[in-house]
DNA sequence: TAGTTAATATACCGATCGGTATATTTGCAA
DNA sequence: TTGCAAATATACCGATCGGTATATTAACTA
């Protein structure tokens, strides 16, 4: 191969979702050379250690679904529908993940909270992103009459957010989709309530 | 001490922080022994092998917050009440766990989801006496006339518990309250929606 | 008090861990 | 085509992993 930009790529890409599945500890990297077909020697001539390589894998997972995430939400004219939108996408993902193993954020937060303060300061930043994005699509849906006008944003983006990360972590768990359904219909319901 | 009762509880009640804290994978036997002041041979005296006692481990774990829990429910006398002491629970537990290291449901699921199955087992148990005793509180909370009869009870235990959860996950990662405010802000206004 | 047995401690096993030092190979420039 | 530098592979490091076999110790019985 030789080529170091590529070679790069190739380790976050194969080393992602053995870290979203496993987590940091229990992913070896002798799990991501075998994953790789490359050798120690390139991933430390790559990187600076494993943990400068769970941080890219990381970087990339919550990217890949934020790509995937971002279109389906514009594809919505109104707040409403985004918001709706965000709830199906999450319920194709339950079972369906782009990455394997799940949503990073949430699993990526377990193990690091305690532990691994670089990892917990990346999280907190994904967090804050999508908490955000969400406070201005409702602030948005405000402004144009879509939504009521009494509403506290910052308390709906955050709650909306941590319901869909437990519906994900339970459902996942539970290995069906029966939670996630009763949860969608609770978050349905509540984004009708607040529909003008 | 050579009573091998003590000693196992020894063994639980040490081992069960760390398990908590670093997770499954990333608890040595050694973490254990240093943390009991116990050898190798009185651990592999008493269990099996290190599975046997996370596994031990977090049943105590969850046994320990169901008994902080339970006495604060029976506390109210009506269901928005219960629901509302459940929330407040949480809201010292982000910062002031029984068992540091957070939720152990929470914790456990994310690691256990896809590699121990023995691990997951339990924690599904746990998930579905939690819905389960949440969905008999709703419904006694309508039986007795204190919450709206149309409400889905199922739908509503299985989202409450997904949000707490959720909230847990988001405020412990951050290092303070700022999100579990928010979310209980939410809840709170959901119970009185519901409250007759 | 001696002997027995169960409980715990000690010592060791091969495997694997993250990381490094060195050897080899590849691609490019001259 | 040769020589050089960068990229990758190989070989090795001490430490630690989960687990086991054996030695020691403590408690109880006769």
């Amino acid at each position: 191969m030789r080529n170091p930009t590529l070679t790069r790529e190739l380790i976050i890409t194969k080393a992602m979702p053995l870290f979203n599945t496993k987590g940091y500890t229990a992913t070896s990297l002798s799990d991501i050379t075998k994953a790789t077909g490359i050798t120690k020697g390139a991933i430390y001539g790559n990187f600076e250690n494993k943990d400068e390589v769970a941080l890219a894998a990381y970087e990339k997972a919550v990217e890949i679904v934020l790509d995937q995430l971002r279109p389906r939400i514009k594809a919505q004219p109104t707040a409403p529908g985004k918001l709706k939108a965000i709830v199906d996408y999450y319920e194709e993902y339950v079972l369906h993940p782009p990455i394997p193993g799940g949503c990073p954020i949430l699993n990526t937060s377990i193990e690091a909270d305690d532990n691994h303060p670089h990892l917990r300061t990346r999280v907190v930043r994904s967090i804050t992103v999508m908490k955000d994005s969400f406070r201005q699509m409702l602030q948005r849906g405000i402004e144009e009459g879509q939504l009521q006008k009494d509403i506290r944003t910052d308390d709906w983006a955050t709650f909306f957010y941590a319901t869909i990360e437990g519906a994900i972590m339970m459902s996942r768990v539970e290995g069906d989709m029966h939670s996630y359904q009763h949860i969608k219909r609770m978050l349905y319901q509540m984004i009708d309530s607040i529909t003008v």
